[in-house]
DNA sequence: ATTAGTAGTATACTAAAGGTTAGTGGTATT
DNA sequence: AATACCACTAACCTTTAGTATACTACTAAT
């Protein structure tokens, strides 16, 4: 539908498509990642801090979740070694190129909730 | 917490990002549902036909991501009775509303890719 | 008659993701 | 002195996701 009528994609076309998008989540797919930057992006830097704003997840999927987008140059660990050592994560320029991904998921995610809650999806 | 400069987000608002976002992931989140969503896009239509364009997905699994993408009204599975029966599975006008999360996933794996491809992102 | 395609389902299995509980060594608070 | 917070990690277990192979019942082509 995005595409339809007027001139058929090249299979070439289509298969780049299906690969970016395979990319795209494999990277960020996943129930964690995306909400971890958005925590992130809205002020909460440690660990805890993170844990307690991204509702449900676990300190083991937490940090192994920071890792990974640590791995993918999104986030930074950087230590203060003053005592008491403070531990803080930091988003990267790098991460701010995903805004639209998460615009775009975040303004579908609420359509999608008004549309279910005014039952106007079951009709289709 | 130490909010940051100018406008600090309410609580309210974060987690009503964060809530968006997973509700967003919950429906469309994991490996196939958008790869299947752009084969269908693509003009491709029938059972196989899809499982060929989205390399990799077995027959079970293909047919139960149809399953689902259809209790989320985002396709229709449409049988022709005449002989030999053709079974075409569409997409509805609700999976539009995807155009722009699809785009940005598009476009941000490209970008990706080639960030990767010419190691510009290793010296982050 | 044989082979191949269509649209799947059944069974059995492996792998990945995630949850739970407990614990560590440190600092800070009461 | 006891308790709690911090940033985790380890061990164990369950759930979910995905794979592989085989199979069905039908039609179409060679």
């Amino acid at each position: 539908m995005i595409r339809k009528s007027i001139q058929p994609p090249s299979k070439e076309q289509c298969t780049a498509n299906l690969t970016a998008v395979g990319d795209a989540l494999y990277v960020v797919g996943g129930k964690w990642k995306l909400r971890i930057i958005i925590a992130l992006s809205e002020g909460n830097k440690r660990f805890n801090e993170i844990q307690r704003t991204v509702t449900g997840i676990s300190a083991r999927v937490l940090s192994n979740e920071l890792k990974q987008l640590e791995q993918n140059s999104f986030i930074t660990r950087k230590v203060q070694t003053e005592t008491p050592v403070i531990i803080e994560y930091e988003l990267t320029e790098y991460s701010q190129t995903l805004e639209k991904v998460l615009n775009s998921l975040r303004e579908w995610g609420m359509m999608h909730r008004e549309k279910i809650k005014t039952g106007k999806l079951s009709g289709l």
